[in-house]
DNA sequence: CCTGAAATCTTACGTAA
DNA sequence: TTACGTAAGATTTCAGG
């Protein structure tokens, strides 16, 4: 799992999180080496799970998820059994782009992808029939700045 | 300008915010279009600016990034002038991969990629130099149950 | 470094809704 | 008109030898 990393791979990396349909020859002529050098790196990065895949960036706006919402909810329930069942349960809900467990006053965060008011309301809905929430609170994006940056290398 | 999108154009976006790295041909048998239709509609929206681009998907942990931080904050200040140097002060920290102005009892939700506690608190530390910030409040994720999910069509 | 295979890009033309 | 299909060819990129 722990691949080491040298400064060509970080560039490398640094390059396609920014712009994966760039051609090897291309990559390979910014970092100095052969295509068929980068090549080789590229394949060995992709078997150690280094490069999980590559997506398209979809402007939110063109497909109707213009608003975003961020969910902080703490729970009363804490079993193994009740957990895993919180989580299925927002796993299915496709609106819900991310979800993380955090420390402090709450226990989870979740982002939301919605189109409107009412379509986040569904979601809402839909998230508090689960029972043994404690507090669910919404926070609105009114803008959204910047999201989706690359990591940091 | 906002590009109406039909059934297959949604097939295609789908499709491709989960792996842009299959060919053409195959994607264009999978949604019933010839290759030579599939690449039309595809520059078109690129062009439309629907897809805005294609990523590789890099695992944080394997670039020193285990650590992900919200944080939410509240600002004294609201003057034009110094929401512009707050956002220039915050977009210069590499570190945060996500910026939203929210709603609510905060102004603004960061995301913060960081190695570790002690790195994020050297970005913690860059972070409220800035002066004219009245609560600064870090929630840490104690684990990614997922994110980065495609948006829902 | 070299190369065969594959994928992409481009043009042109005929067809269908 | 607008989008699609087929077809063919040029070019680029890939995936190795």
């Amino acid at each position: 799992m722990s691949h080491k990393l040298d400064h060509i791979d970080r560039r490398i990396l640094n390059a396609l999180q920014r712009d994966a349909s760039r051609s090897q020859r291309d990559l390979a002529d910014e970092v100095g080496l052969s295509q068929n050098a980068l090549w080789r790196r590229l394949k060995a990065l992709e078997a150690a799970g280094v490069v999980q895949g590559y997506t398209a960036r979809v402007a939110p706006e063109a497909v109707g998820a213009s608003l975003a919402v961020f969910v902080m909810l703490r729970t009363r329930r804490h079993s193994a059994d009740w957990l895993r069942q919180f989580r299925a349960h927002v796993e299915a809900i496709p609106q819900v782009i991310g979800f993380y467990r955090i420390s402090g006053d709450y226990d989870y965060l979740l982002k939301i992808a919605a189109g409107d008011m009412a379509s986040y309301d569904s979601v809402y809905q839909r998230l508090i029939q689960m029972e043994g929430l404690e507090t669910v609170t919404s926070y609105f994006a009114m803008e959204s700045i910047f999201d989706g940056r690359p990591l940091p290398l």
